[in-house]
DNA sequence: CAAATAAGTCAACATGACTGACGTAAGTTT
DNA sequence: AAACTTACGTCAGTCATGTTGACTTATTTG
């Protein structure tokens, strides 16, 4: 399977030296972005536990913040689960006065998300527990971290949502596309 | 409770136009390690499923395969869960044949954890994948985005967790503190 | 020997995902 | 107008993965 070669497509055994300390590279890039999304999500959750709200109720609650009157279809796509596990966290947080909804004037069947005073307070209170942790993250990396960060990270995303996700989120510069990726001269 | 100023400490007003650009970007960056990581973690995921594993299998196999010899407690504090949690997926591992146990040669209380061959493969081919992404995301954003983005992941993680993660990982050059911004011209 | 430590185990529970099936209102097509 | 499609909601059951709390066993250490 790995043994004979073919590095090309498989890369399973590195051959010389230089192959060897990118793959380091590679894996550390791995392991810490791990560490970094473990510790990224839990200064949200200490805050949460005292709402009786989950990770899940703040996926939903920041993105109604952020882009008010979005879809149940739209969160559906962004957040990726079912509309059946979406619906538990939605209710409760309509039940409990964070989100409201109202029916699109064009489209009555459509349920527009707004949140609610409540629902913005909290959001943004999560919001800024989250970007102090990125703030001082990017001081620490040095300058221009903060436009490298978002681009990497955008080339993370899934090749079919990095449209979807640029509309949502706006802001991101030109995309620094090194227009192909010439090829990648594997070994 | 935001009203009356103090943007100083609690800067969930914006006042001016610099202020105002500087929290939108770093939204994006919020909402786009969402983005990353429900991506990252998606295509490991795929492959888990025919294995009957999940997440959480990952990461033990992951980090046990690339510390042969790791502790269970060693474990617990990399994935920050309980002994309870760690004991059902690890059960599961061992006897399927990835992982295997040795006492401590030093201190037989301690259970020190390998991956076996089978074990090593299916841990390479998910780190392939996640690699792979890193790989394509890191040339897109640009060059030099290698060392900047493990830079900012590992100032990513809380404070008290970086020496132990260091250790863990090794690479990572020298922490590029801000007290001394310049000088960075090495490695 | 007594106490502390490393690990395993039993039981009960919460959260957040999933599938599948079905309902209802409102737009769209024929 | 009838038939179809779409957007959303809901009921019911399951699974994966996390939690607490209590207890055991083996081993090292004071």
């Amino acid at each position: 399977m790995q043994r004979a070669g073919d590095e090309t497509t498989k890369r399973l055994a590195p051959a010389n030296e230089k192959e060897r300390e990118q793959r380091d590279r590679l894996i550390a890039c791995v392991e810490l972005l791990f560490f970094a999304y473990r510790d990224f999500t839990n200064d949200p959750d200490q805050v949460l536990e005292q709402y009786g709200f989950g990770r899940a109720h703040h996926r939903v609650l920041h993105f109604v913040h952020r882009n008010p009157g979005l879809r149940v279809a739209d969160l559906l796509h962004i957040l990726k689960i079912t509309k059946q596990s979406l619906a538990r966290v939605l209710k409760q947080l309509i039940d409990e006065g964070f989100v409201t909804q109202r029916s699109g004037k064009a489209d009555r069947r459509e349920r527009l998300l707004f949140a609610t005073a409540k629902g913005s307070r909290l959001a943004d209170k999560l919001a800024d527990l989250q970007m102090r942790r990125i703030e001082l993250a990017l001081d620490k990396a040095g300058p221009g971290a903060d436009a490298m960060a978002r681009r990497f990270l955008f080339a993370m995303i899934g090749e079919q949502d990095r449209e979807r996700v640029e509309a949502l989120i706006g802001i991101h510069e030109p995309a620094h596309d090194k227009t192909e990726f010439e090829t990648r001269e594997s070994t």
